[in-house]
DNA sequence: GCGGCGGTGATACACTGTAACACTCCCGCC
DNA sequence: GGCGGGAGTGTTACAGTGTATCACCGCCGC
């Protein structure tokens, strides 16, 4: 669904993914302020999960510093448009490839190797575990399912057959 | 499966927990030193998630203090050994109330009112799972699966029907 | 005895995230 | 024009989580 092998350019592109979030807020009537708009930026172009900190320091220059907390700040805000992902497993961000309905079912595909972090989501997976929590007499509110192993390209590379 | 009315004899209670982990450690040839016990002990009788940092608090006491950091090496150990587990989106730890293969499919089932996490694991979500995996030519490793919302007796407890 | 190894103690540190407060900007309103 | 008021940001300080490093101890085998 999406191809890994260059860093620009990855996954649904970097200005496709920055149209879209404008659109949403506009959309919402929320702000897109400059710095919201960077931090998006920071973290579509890096192709791979981006801890805060990162992102603070990417986007700080000689002369002026973005603290971590704003950094914080925006990602709090754009998780909520669901714009970008937390990586729980990871502590950090990536951006949202496809846009999906909040609370849908989404499996983060993170690469040992590469680092790379594709989506999935899969109806069939998702009645899976609704079956399962029903079974348990669990009412769900939020889902984190996250797998680390290696994807087909850094196999590929690995061990070419 | 498992019942919560108190917090003693949660699960499958502590004597047990502690019986299988001597066993697993004897059988495999690993120490299990009375510091293993003591953090294997006090996660068992939490009946909820612990962080390191509680554990390594409850383990002190005047004149004997135990360090986070040897508490981390304690739960890394019984981790390895399959005897806790690490609840991502908690930074908490739980026993395992059902010894499962490592790499088994298990999901974590976190009540946002209670704090009890439950263990449930189903095969017709782990298939699921797989065949998406497979799909996105992905080769997984570890898999980190954790539900938060209302246990079944929280939500009896708030809108008693 | 002596060396090695696993486990532990202890200190310091890095990384992640939040609280609290001040300031600015913009907008609506009197 | 003056005057709140709210949203966004800057700044500092701090809490929480996890790791690196070194020293020490006890045990076992040689």
């Amino acid at each position: 669904m999406h191809r890994h092998e260059s860093h620009d350019a990855c996954h649904t592109g970097v200005g496709d993914m920055l149209a879209r979030a404008e659109a949403v807020c506009r959309e919402r009537g929320l702000q897109f302020t400059p710095l919201r708009r960077e931090v998006m930026e920071a973290v579509a172009e890096a192709g791979k999960a981006q801890g805060a900190y990162d992102i603070a320091e990417k986007l700080s220059a000689p002369g002026k510093r973005v603290a971590p907390v704003s950094v914080y700040r925006a990602l709090d805000f754009l998780m909520q448009q669901g714009l970008v992902h937390r990586i729980a497993s990871r502590n950090a961000f990536i951006p949202c490839a496809h846009g999906h309905a909040p609370g849908e079912g989404v499996v983060f595909l993170i690469c040992r190797t590469c680092g790379l972090v594709d989506e999935a989501s899969s109806e069939e997976l998702e009645d899976g575990l609704d079956r399962t929590l029903k079974r348990a007499g669990f009412t769900p509110a939020h889902t984190i399912l996250e797998v680390e192993g290696d994807c087909g390209a850094c196999r590929e590379r690995q061990q070419p057959s």
